[in-house]
DNA sequence: GTCTATACACCGATAGAC
DNA sequence: GTCTATCGGTGTATAGAC
């Protein structure tokens, strides 16, 4: 699915991976639609806790970038958006993994962005996750295109934002210094 | 395609639709993929044409937001990207194309962008840009989901900066008064 | 659990009649 | 240009032997 697209991933194409019979997928999935629900379960699962972990580190919005900017597989992610256009059950669980995500992510954050935010009435929390989550989302696909121009620029961007509103942790050292 | 997806657009089902048979696809075009690929740049031109459009505009800026956050069909975006994926042909293609696109919007804002945006260093045309597109393509993505939270706060925050690099123009009527 | 055998539908593509 | 006929290949899925 990663390498030729969702429509490459078939009873044959799986089970000759696995050196099988195309025929036993049928053994223990059902059909080829719960096998992909249920690789697209164990990928969200995955990125979910890898968001969870980066929410507890000690600079969670600058982990919440990285987390974001950096998914295992972009392009993975792509295909699984396609799959939802014309899968029902696909587009029901993505969306409830994205608002899921989502709210967990403003619920730990919400907190200390309130606090640091210009113009709280426009930089909500919401709002500036959710813009920290397009951009990154936007460069992981650009990456997987081929396409690199601006990136750069628009990295510094926000990341001259995260230290804003996130500075480095002076250390007890530092301090005494 | 935009219904069922790519998996979807053959030859048979192209003919269905125009009422003829499916081997006429390959007297018009000689293979599925040159179909494909003619779809694709009629798609992208017609794109390319509405932001040339917007960017002669009045208010260039609002209007390159206004284009990208609300294209004629976000599903088939999206489709194409998942093509991309596994065809070096689309993937290239896309590629140019969105670097041209960039380019254009690039080119035609950064006179006045320059003059307005704080802190020139950080906030360079090119990451402007790429981040008012960003979130435009993810509410694009979004909405074809079904996913809408956080989108009012979003958009309040772009067009809130957008007010800030593109005040509204001052009519002679008003200058008067 | 893994296999063989098999049913049935659909795909891309070509050849050739009209 | 549009058609009929046809090829070989692949897909999902089931039945039943071992």
């Amino acid at each position: 699915m990663l390498e030729q697209g969702y429509g490459a991933l078939t009873s044959r194409s799986v089970a000759e991976r696995i050196g099988l019979r195309h025929q036993l997928v049928y053994y223990y999935f059902q059909t080829m639609d719960d096998l992909v629900i249920a690789t697209f379960r164990r990928h969200m699962d995955r990125f979910m806790q890898r968001l969870e972990d980066a929410l507890k580190s000690e600079r969670p919005l600058h982990a919440y970038w990285e987390v974001s900017a950096n998914p295992p597989h972009g392009a993975l992610a792509k295909e699984f958006m396609s799959l939802a256009n014309h899968n029902e059950q696909i587009r029901g669980e993505m969306a409830a993994y994205g608002e899921r995500s989502r709210r967990l992510a403003v619920e730990s954050l919400s907190g200390r962005l309130q606090k640091v935010a210009p113009e709280p009435e426009v930089f909500t929390p919401y709002a500036i996750l959710m813009a920290i989550n397009s951009m990154a989302l936007v460069m992981t696909f650009d990456s997987s295109l081929g396409i690199s121009s601006g990136h750069v620029e628009m990295r510094q961007l926000v990341e001259w934002c995260l230290r804003r509103l996130e500075p480095e942790p002076v250390s007890p050292v530092q301090q005494l210094a």
